[in-house]
DNA sequence: GGCAAAATCACCCGAAAGTATGAAGTAAAT
DNA sequence: ATTTACTTCATACTTTCGGGTGATTTTGCC
């Protein structure tokens, strides 16, 4: 059997099947419309399902920014700076938890709250365009965002972005905990 | 003029005319469905308004609790991105220990030795360039590859396919033990 | 009130990534 | 002897990234 091909026109299968669901889902209504006059009632209903999903797709949208990333800074003062001279390129680890992020580390680097939230979309695998609309703003400014982190980090990749900020703990080593 | 207060006001100032302006055009509305009939067109706008309503309603009503990611100031434990709390698609996840690598899974996938290659290089935080160097071929099958691998794990991105590929534990989670 | 940092956005441009398609050689399985 | 998967490579094209530059707006702080 030809798995790959399967494989590797899944979207254009999937796409056409569903097409073809969706017709003989017409072709019924039409057949409803013809048999019982309920042209009003499912017209209304047409909307009805249709705004619901708009509701429930702007609630989703709107609800997302309350989800804010809070980062308080360490109490102690994260102002020690007797190395500021030659900061190591990669200065020591720490040997934090799982899962646990490193505040010396970001603070060090002198990463914002914004950036930590691009960075982490990053991970996610997100598109710059993508975390533009997770953070309400434009492409431009992801991208300067981003640039900005790769100063920081010392990289020229989102990739190496990524395994940097996961050496130095600077977002959780564990995406996946358990899931 | 004072300028600067309709500065510091400006929102509010927008509000309340926006406002204005949509009380006004509920009148306007009001009195076209006096003068003409126009029953329907208010019968699916409420309908529309309702339901996005409901939509709204329903995703609030429905929706995960707004984790939110606070981080402490001691040795911080994050809770990693909640949002990604809906269950994955993706098949279940083994629990094997930290850096290893879940057999199963790869072979679950059907990815080839060489694409494992690519994808651990991607991880790295590598350019095809820098993976076609390493593995002593060219660019474009480095390309060939990666669009497999992106097949494969059905993702369009490489930031993406180094999630997913940690997250059902195809390469090391933990790329960094203690250095 | 004013300053500085952070955050926002825009435009250009080259580099890298990714898609689509075709092809060809090798090894293993049928 | 076919078939299948794997690996390799190529060309052409589109999209996304990332660098460089400059600008405005917000915001916290003194």
């Amino acid at each position: 059997m030809p798995f790959r091909f399967f494989r590797r026109y899944k979207y254009i299968l999937l796409y056409g099947s569903g097409l073809a669901i969706l017709l003989f889902l017409l072709k019924w209504l039409e057949w409803r419309f013809l048999v019982f006059d309920h042209a009003i009632d499912l017209y209304s209903g047409a909307i009805a399902v249709l705004f619901t999903g708009l509701g429930i797709w702007l609630a989703v949208k709107l609800a997302k920014p309350k989800v804010i990333t809070v980062t308080l800074p360490p109490p102690a003062a994260v102002a020690p700076r007797p190395d500021a001279a030659a900061p190591p390129p990669d200065a020591g680890i720490s040997s934090l938890p799982n899962g646990s992020v490193d505040q010396k580390q970001i603070a060090r680097l002198g990463l914002s709250a914004r950036e930590l939230e691009v960075l982490q979309g990053m991970a996610e695998g997100l598109s710059n365009q993508e975390i533009a609309g997770r953070l309400f703003v434009s492409l431009n400014t992801i991208k300067t965002h981003s640039s900005r982190i790769f100063e920081k980090l010392d990289v020229r990749r989102r990739t190496q972005a990524i395994e940097t900020a996961r050496r130095l703990r600077i977002i959780a080593d564990r995406v996946h905990p358990k899931v």
